[in-house]
RNA sequence: GGAGAGGUUCCAGAGUGGUUAAAUGGGGCAGACUGUAAAUCUGCUGGCUCAGCCUUCGUUGGUUCGAACCCAACCCUCUCCA
């Protein structure tokens, strides 16, 4: 690929790239010295889980291999090891030598998903952050101000509220900073949200005398409210590894209007073309592809027919978990069975779910919350997705 | 070190001695409507074989017939001063 053909595909989605020219800039110097370009994306190690929020900026990260380039994919287990107390979520606990490992072999297996393993180079940045002394953290502090921290907006935000933020979080963004300084990134990828500590990349590598990296935010992706980012924690995400099926139910079941900004982030398909497809027919052609690329190629087909099947034809799944339970003497109480089997986490559960009738038995609504059930196979069905083949012996 | 404010159910946030399993909003779940859409409407949203009982309001102990609410100590957070 030429330099513009490069600069076409690799800008397609992004949300910012700086400074202005960066890009062609740098795309021009690998051209000229021979060698390809070294793409730096830092990942945490808490929450090995990845989901479609975190494929955007896979996603990105491979176009840069289908032009040649290397990624250094960043595994941040120093930052881990540490902990990271504050912040709006609860004290994370810092996390042992053998958890990161453990999370790093799991990131491994999922991200391969996605990226060319040949042209991948995982790192961890414990590498050169372990052998820092106090005194190179110091000089390294000492390259930034409290004034310029406060800059960063969910810094001063916490602030500004009466939140707590402490010492330590400040040296976040200089220790991923100096992780292009070690790496001698030409490029770093991050979210949007990730501008500030990538902006401290390129103010570090000038200070310890490197030609300063060029970045690319990419925008977060909504997540299924179409309000909230994508996160694990407020539960609003479709991860990788999730079974094709779930994952297409939940495709499906997102807004008509989060449904375009899914293709616009996660394909590379004609948004106008888009437009003009029936919404439903469009959304399950969205779902069917993103499957496809987890799950492999006919993965999105079969996901497909079995959401028709029960949604559309009000037909069962053809996977219904099974299992049997024992009878308390000759019955068993519907609440019982119920939470027993995990379809409802209490028995006060399943009598809410029984007073508002989402339960059916064989195909039939129940509204008796007393009923018992006598020894035989059951077919339960909670709501609109929870399903179950019951044996009571 | 000093002065003040505060820690409530999944989240935000009312409540300052009994009528409080705790207002209201958000989220979630269910039902209706549908394209399992979205939006909207309605209901539910600690546990327990549940018209009753049990456990919850930072922690521990105390006052009281009775405490989320009063007192004491402790832990944690924030603001201002030094």
């Amino acid at each position: 690929m030429n330099i513009d053909q490069q600069l076409t595909l690799l800008r397609r989605g992004v949300g910012e790239i700086l400074p202005d020219g960066g890009l062609r800039q740098k795309l021009e110097l690998a051209a000229e010295k021979q060698r390809p370009l070294r793409i730096k994306a830092g990942f945490d190690p808490t929450a090995p889980d990845l989901h479609l929020g975190h494929t955007v900026l896979l996603e990105k990260l491979r176009q840069f291999q289908q032009c040649g380039h290397t990624v250094l994919f960043l595994i941040g287990d120093f930052t881990g090891m540490i902990g990271d107390p504050t912040g709006k979520n609860e004290t994370r606990p810092p996390l042992t030598p053998e958890e990161v490992a453990t999370n790093a072999e799991t990131y491994k297996q999922q991200v391969f998903r996605i990226l060319d393993q040949e042209k991948t180079e995982v790192r961890f940045n414990s590498e050169w952050l372990n052998p820092l002394s106090a005194n190179d953290l110091i000089r390294l502090a000492a390259h930034s101000t409290v004034a310029r921290m406060l800059e960063r907006n969910d810094f001063a935000q916490r602030y500004q509220a009466g939140h707590a933020i402490a010492i330590h979080e400040f040296l976040y963004p200089l220790i991923q900073g100096y992780d292009s300084v070690a790496l001698k990134a030409d490029i770093e990828l991050g979210g949007n949200d990730q501008k500030f500590n990538l902006l401290m990349g390129r103010q570090l590598q000038q200070a310890y005398g490197q030609p300063p990296q060029t970045i690319l935010t990419m925008p977060l992706l909504e997540g299924l409210d179409g309000v909230n980012k994508m996160s694990k924690s407020l539960g609003n995400y479709i991860g990788i590894t999730e079974p094709a099926n779930a994952q297409f139910g939940k495709l499906m079941s997102i807004s008509d209007d989060l449904m375009l900004r899914y293709y616009e982030l996660l394909t590379d398909a004609d948004l106008d073309e888009v437009r003009t497809m029936h919404p439903m027919e469009a959304k399950k052609q969205l779902a069917e592809r993103l499957v496809d690329r987890f799950h492999g190629a006919d993965a999105g087909g079969e996901a497909r027919k079995g959401f028709e099947q029960v949604f559309a034809n009000h037909q069962l799944p053809d996977d219904i978990p099974e299992q049997t339970l024992p009878s308390n003497g000759d019955t068993l109480w519907i609440a019982h069975a119920l939470t027993m089997s995990g379809l409802t986490k209490s028995n006060s559960e399943a009598l809410r779910l029984i007073r508002q009738g989402a339960l059916s038995i064989d195909g039939n609504k129940i509204k008796d919350k007393d009923l018992q059930l006598t020894k035989g196979k059951f077919l339960i069905k909670l709501g609109k997705r929870r399903f179950l083949q019951l044996t009571i012996t």
